[in-house]
DNA sequence: GGCATTTACATAGCCGACTAACTGATAGCC
DNA sequence: GGCTATCAGTTAGTCGGCTATGTAAATGCC
């Protein structure tokens, strides 16, 4: 766009463009690590989900994992046809659709944590402490920024 | 993962979890501002590279994306559908293939352009000029890190 | 010159993400 | 009780991204 100064051009939207360059590589690379356990990378957050309480609707995980109702729903399919969840109708209420884990969507539970752990150690990379702290709440202001209600913490 | 010390359980990969959520958020904006052009987020990038210089082959536009060349190839495919680039066989090279803007692509410049600064001004919201600074470095760190080669800036 | 290799692009098919629109079940309100 | 509104999930269709594979042209090497 111009700067008006007759100074040298400058990069556009410096951040906005860096944003989906880092998370495409990132992706990537999360693609390359789940491969070995069959999954592709946005499932394993899904799985966490289940991992961490069971069991869950479509339209709590849609929420919790940040995006639209039909993306959960798709991705439940999937993992359905993988054999890593199972869904059943809730007799409670029966719009509600409970899903599952099952003893092989159980048993990626430690394999997936320990590609995590290996992906976060290559993001950060040589990092330190302070950059990493840095970086988290300066993304964190930015997806606030952009609207994002954002995934919750897994954690408790 | 396990922390091992008896603290609270920390959040699993904290970078690794934000850099895909604040993408997925971005890129929503992004796509809310850029359709009234006609555009979907991902199509301005690559007509900001025919901004700058023209004509450009598929293979160009993948590689200053930072993308896998069928991804430029389907895109060029779309943009040519909506009449805003045009393709045509080299004639030194038979197997290259240029692409050109058409009016109606480069009659997209001045709107895109002011929707990117829009886009940007709310990505970085109220964050000072050291915030931005850093921001930008530290995720230009996790590029290299996560084996990005990157886009290149658009600027000269 | 002729054949193998490399290069540039295209195609096929998958996944994640979205919007728009539909179905079925519950809840509310006369 | 019955009609409407709301809610949960699903379906359809599109785009961007990838991998794997195919095709045609140029290059290289003998």
């Amino acid at each position: 766009m111009d700067e008006g100064t007759g100074g040298p051009v400058e990069q556009v939207g410096p951040i906005s463009a860096l944003v989906p360059a880092v998370a495409r590589a990132h992706r990537t690379l999360a693609g390359q690590l789940l491969r070995e356990v069959g999954l592709y990378p946005g499932q394993e957050l899904l799985l966490m989900r289940l991992w961490a309480a069971e069991p869950r609707t479509p339209g709590e995980l849609a929420r919790e994992l940040g995006v639209e109702p039909p993306t959960a729903v798709k991705a439940v399919a999937r993992l359905e046809a993988a054999g890593f969840v199972t869904r059943e109708r809730s007799t409670d209420d029966r719009r509600v659709v409970l899903v599952s884990l099952t003893a092989a969507g159980r048993a990626l539970r430690e394999p997936v944590e320990r590609i995590w752990a290996e992906l976060e150690r290559r993001t950060v990379g040589d990092l330190g402490a302070d950059d990493r702290r840095r970086l988290t709440e300066l993304l964190s202001a930015v997806a606030r920024n952009v609207g994002d209600v954002g995934p919750d913490p897994v954690g408790p």
